[in-house]
DNA sequence: GTTTTTATCACTGAAACTAGTGATTTTATA
DNA sequence: TATAAAATCACTAGTTTCAGTGATAAAAAC
């Protein structure tokens, strides 16, 4: 359904030719061994390989080949990652179809293209990231957090350094915030990535 | 009281001279500006700086000092971890003053103390590495650790790869056994160090 | 062509985590 | 010495994980 939108949205233009549609990420690889591919407009989330892998892929192998993302704007994290790892283009989901025209348009001219909510999600994160990465995490909070990598759960977290397990779920939490993750697991991936751990 | 156990125990050997006590990590430190240290017995788990901690800083900084850790008969990643970074001995939380004293008197010595029960444990250790190093994480499983590590629960991801919860939770608590965690935290960490992601 | 691995699914109960709110006490710092 | 940041504690309620057990079908390896 949303596939046959952008297909329509595509074939409404000039300046494209062939469109190959596709439900994986392990399936677009596919196709580009099979045709000359140029542009490639891929969603975020999807099953097999993800939109983020696959723009990896592509960035690795194919690094020729132009790729705009699509995605909800969920964290502002994956923003990032995904300007970090070069895509050529990044619109928000549920686009125009002029915007998203315009975007393959732009691409197509060897230029990047960012959507403005993108570029604004992108402000933020990095604002939040310095912000973030000024304040840092308090001593304390850092000692948790390793505690947390340990596999430590919050009652011998609270046990070991002698303080109350509310308290030690406050630490967690606002080490949650400060990192911007949802999970432990996630703040503690955020911390061994960005060094904190060293 | 379990400090003034050990202290009774090492009193009465001929070869200790003076003892010294501490209860947190950094306190050791402390005492080793203080004194002339020739061995340390510290258990693994201390508040402010844990066993793995001290041991570390010991042998980055004083590397002539001896050090025996003491230890519940926890995970045999802790027993790796330890051993790899050097102690001098290892002996279980709540040996016989015998074995306590044959270990310092071996390590006096010169030589490492390992306890029969830590050797088992680390064979078991080198075993179950190897089994695990070799079969390694099925593809799926890498999925799904990855998409963990993106911090998605289980019902995400079911959601994403068009399975069960029931099958997600299947695989995260292989991936838990295979990887030797007791968290999924734990294991994402695995997989960062061990380069499982890139 | 068996045996082993992989992937799949189900159910339970306990433990742990996440989210939201609010508050007090130290300890730094401007 | 105000002000701000860090560390401490508490309580609720909903969600997720963890641990244990058991089972089937398809795919891969020997």
């Amino acid at each position: 359904m949303f596939l046959e939108g952008i297909n329509t949205i595509l074939s409404d233009m000039e300046e494209i030719g062939e469109v190959h549609l596709a439900t994986e990420g392990k399936q677009v690889v596919r196709l580009l061994k099979q045709f000359e591919i140029g542009l490639i407009i891929s969603d975020i989330s999807m099953p097999k390989m993800d939109g983020i892998e696959l723009l990896t892929e592509i960035k690795k192998k194919h690094s020729h080949v132009k790729i705009i993302m699509l995605s909800m704007l969920d964290n502002h994290r994956t923003v990032h990652k995904v300007i970090q790892k070069g895509a050529d283009g990044f619109v928000p989901k549920f686009t125009s179809k002029e915007e998203l025209q315009k975007a393959v348009r732009t691409v197509l001219d060897d230029e990047q293209y960012f959507s403005e909510l993108i570029k604004q999600r992108y402000m933020e994160s990095v604002f939040e990231r310095k912000k973030y990465k000024n304040i840092e995490l308090s001593p304390r909070e850092k000692e948790v957090l390793k505690l947390l990598g340990d596999e430590l759960t919050s009652k011998e977290i609270s046990e070991k350094l002698f303080i109350s397990v509310n308290t030690v779920e406050t630490h967690r939490k606002n080490i949650l915030l400060k990192t911007g993750s949802k999970t432990t697991t996630g703040a503690v991936k955020y911390a061994i990535e960005s060094g904190l751990f060293d």
